[in-house]
DNA sequence: GTTAGTGTACCGTCTGGTTGGTACAGTACC
DNA sequence: GGTACTGTACCAACCAGACGGTACACTAAC
């Protein structure tokens, strides 16, 4: 477990955090999730914050891959397209290990616990964030296609994580497929008209 | 000062998560920064979670008001390009007294302390938000226009909050501006297809 | 026997909250 | 109009627990 004992300490925080809140995030409390000692936790990072900057990190390195993975250049709006599929899609759990589904019940996810920790210790841990952002918006202003309608898309995506992060209630549901439908549709420059009408039916569009 | 003091203590707790971070948001730290003692803090706030929530309880009033001012009802959308406004408009800060502009420099803006500090605290804390979210969305639907189109403006604004709350880049100035112009546009129906390409130097667009 | 990795015990500080008070304005009663 | 009493607003000092971090002993592997 020695090699990936960062990992199993990262994962034990992201769910402690998920679980319980950024507050609860304490060394004893990482350990023990992980079981592991705190001092075996100190030796793989150094301090609070070296584990969260990691869990930020993590998360930042993650989202990048996902993207990548779902980026298919060539098209106009890829990139866009990626960023879209990559919020969206059912974050992996990387949490495979000690299923004790004591689910109490608040949203933060895992995606989000990095940025709820950096938000709640030290917020210039996000550094990291906001240098990928800088990035992603460079690539999403020359994804070729129109600027306005990439960021308006990296908006609501942003909009779903902060829903997220908070733990609002999900979209119901044909208007969450809807609307990821149309910020697609947007990314391929195609204006679709095709007014939904409240509460549409057609839950089956093709993937 | 009696009167007002929640008021001054409200305020003093957000300027302080401003300028600090949410890790700050100690009641020694509030008391002093209100001028005030802990003793006399805690008079008016029972407990930190009393005070947080006042923080929250304050950020959706104020939202809500905003939007009630902006919404001029009988048009289609008109609630959702309240939404808009209310999220874009520069937040009139409420901290007329003390100036004293030591911004060490990062982004959480009074708007989002509430937020912020509840996330670090006690998610549970965020119900108000949560709830608020429920009726937000609920008036966004029935407002007489698309409801896809709706909820991508909200989401859109939530990203532009969230983007504040962890204190990203703002978007470059012709560009946010597109932005805000494009979404308002889309709570009219009027499906503007004027593509403003890569860096529009018409900045003097009508408000 | 050296090194990577882990555990135990402990320390100092920070911090939320309590306690016991002060100052004072109002007011009811005689 | 003086006295007894109440409620509001605030303060200084203190406390107990939590928490980040340190020190160091131990062990398994090579």
């Amino acid at each position: 477990m020695s090699a990936n004992a960062r990992e199993t300490l990262l994962a034990a925080a992201a769910r402690l955090i998920a679980r319980e809140g950024a507050r609860r995030l304490t060394l004893d409390a990482v350990a023990a999730e992980a079981r592991l000692s705190k001092g075996g936790l100190l030796y793989h990072f150094a301090s609070k914050d070296d584990l969260i900057r990691g869990l930020v990190e993590t998360l930042v390195a993650q989202f990048d891959a996902e993207v990548e993975t779902n980026s298919v250049p060539g098209t106009p709006g890829a990139w866009t397209r990626a960023y879209l599929d990559a919020t969206v899609k059912p974050p992996v759990s990387r949490t495979d290990t000690q299923t004790t589904g004591e689910a109490s019940g608040h949203g933060t996810a895992l995606t989000s616990a990095g940025i709820a920790a950096a938000v709640a210790n030290n917020p210039s841990l996000l550094e990291p964030v906001r240098e990928a952002y800088r990035r992603w918006q460079r690539n999403l202003e020359s994804d070729g296609i129109d600027p306005i309608d990439a960021t308006i898309v990296r908006l609501a995506c942003d909009g779903l994580w902060f829903s997220d992060l908070i733990g609002l209630d999900p979209l119901p549901e044909p208007l969450n497929h809807a609307v990821v439908t149309r910020l697609r549709a947007t990314t391929t420059g195609a204006h679709v008209t095709e007014t939904v009408s409240i509460l549409p039916a057609d839950e089956n569009l093709p993937r």
